[in-house]
DNA sequence: GGTTCTATGCGATCCTGTTCGCGAAGCCCG
DNA sequence: CGGGCTTCGCGAACAGGATCGCATAGAACC
């Protein structure tokens, strides 16, 4: 009974085009415990909500830097709150779980990754290319935090916890990504005329972000993750059939 | 050093013929905490070992019944202590981590998959329909206990915990079996020349892998699953790129 | 002012995986 | 038999994430 969420998939369509949500993660706020029949919807500068968002703020920022510090297990709830100058209970006010704290990193890292990936790409390149490229600046960052990965993918896990799902939004974001690259490469005629975009976005995110796992678990260095990111592409793209050899 | 796991597939290769060796999953015996010099080598009919074993068994089926009744976070460590009838604390005698326990679960369902597809196989049918087949067979054992993908998932990502370390051994199983499929298929020129088998076998793996867990959470049902799959298999074979078309 | 509602905070407490120190029992050797 | 091993088992205790009930303070409304 554990499995009561059955199937239905709300936001598997959401990665279509135009982002339709813009990024407002900043203010995206708990929902309170139990909401009764709430129609009063406090002003934005209600002093309450205010010192919330400064407490919130703080929060975040002390478990940025513990999970830098110590990891995000070494990093305890206690010592998160004691640094943001706080009971732990408290911290559950603003968040419905640990993992949340650093699903909001992921998110970052995850904007920071697709700015620079835009600042430096180029629509008329190939698109293998342009793929390759986003990988890496992904891999870049992804370095700097090993454990992000890794609690991503743990966090896509607590199937009955609301984390999941928001991890799994994100994954979406990037396929979105994915798939806008290459849609342009359709265009291009860099790929066959009846590839599966969606699909092909998928299979890419899929494999990049299993190929992490072993590196996540210290089995291999970065540079190899970086290969086997590579190879993956290269593979996909070429396929291995040989039908039209 | 570390890598000795997944650069190499050391037992991937058992799957050619008579399988070397037969699954003595149950005399797994978890290693004493601290061995000092060890000379003493007990023979197997101890009384003690018998002991041990007994408990061991009992542990097991009570861990799997209430996996299967309450799903894993669900089943308290002291409700399968209370129904193989000792302490909590006793099991820690016998198993390493609670994941420990599902992870014989998750070994015994692969080589459960692994039997029933090379009950069913035929070397010469194409490369593709084979691969199919082989993921259809772990489909089915996957959907009648839906934990198992997701839990194995949860595993891989306690990086300093041993577990991580069993279940990509059991990872890089699946993939040798995926290998050899492959290198069929290039004996019998369904693959293009170059194709790189292991490269492959591990795209397969992951995104196969990767594709199971919006289904772990609820998000799509079982036979979009299987569909995405299959589209998987067909997309990495076919390739995207249009060099060739 | 008084009342009511809400967001925030706190300490105690629960729950559960895991560790620890102790002891009992089995085996081997002299 | 009596020491020196070892394996098993136990209850107590610990740690860390999460929950609960109560308290406080700001805002809105009469």
């Amino acid at each position: 009974m554990s499995t009561s969420l059955s199937s239905l998939a709300p936001s598997a369509r959401s990665a279509g085009g135009p982002r339709s949500n813009p990024p407002t993660r900043t203010g995206a706020a708990a929902p309170p415990r139990s909401s009764a029949g709430s129609k009063t919807s406090l002003r934005p500068d209600d002093g309450r909500l205010q010192r919330g968002r400064r407490s919130r703020a703080r929060i975040r920022e002390a478990a940025r830097e513990l999970f830098r510090e110590r990891g995000f297990d070494g990093a305890t709830l206690r010592a998160i709150a004691e640094r943001a100058g706080m009971g732990a209970s408290s911290i559950y006010r603003h968040v419905q779980s640990k993992e949340e704290l650093l699903i909001e990193e992921l998110a970052e890292m995850q904007e920071e990754a697709w700015t620079r990936f835009r600042a430096q790409d180029d629509r008329d390149r190939p698109t293998a290319e342009r793929l390759r490229d986003f990988f890496d600046v992904q891999h870049d960052l992804l370095v700097a935090d090993r454990d992000l990965t890794t609690i991503a993918l743990r966090a896509t896990t607590k199937t009955e916890a609301r984390v999941a799902k928001r991890v799994l939004q994100l994954y979406d974001r990037t396929i979105g990504l994915l798939m806008e690259i290459l849609q342009r490469g359709r265009q291009k005629h860099h790929l066959t005329k009846d590839a599966d975009v969606l699909e092909t976005a998928r299979v890419l995110f899929h494999v990049t972000n299993g190929a992490r796992i072993p590196w996540a678990n210290g089995m291999v260095n970065d540079d190899a993750l970086r290969d086997a990111v590579h190879q993956a592409v290269d593979l996909l793209f070429r396929g291995v059939g040989a039908e039209r050899g």
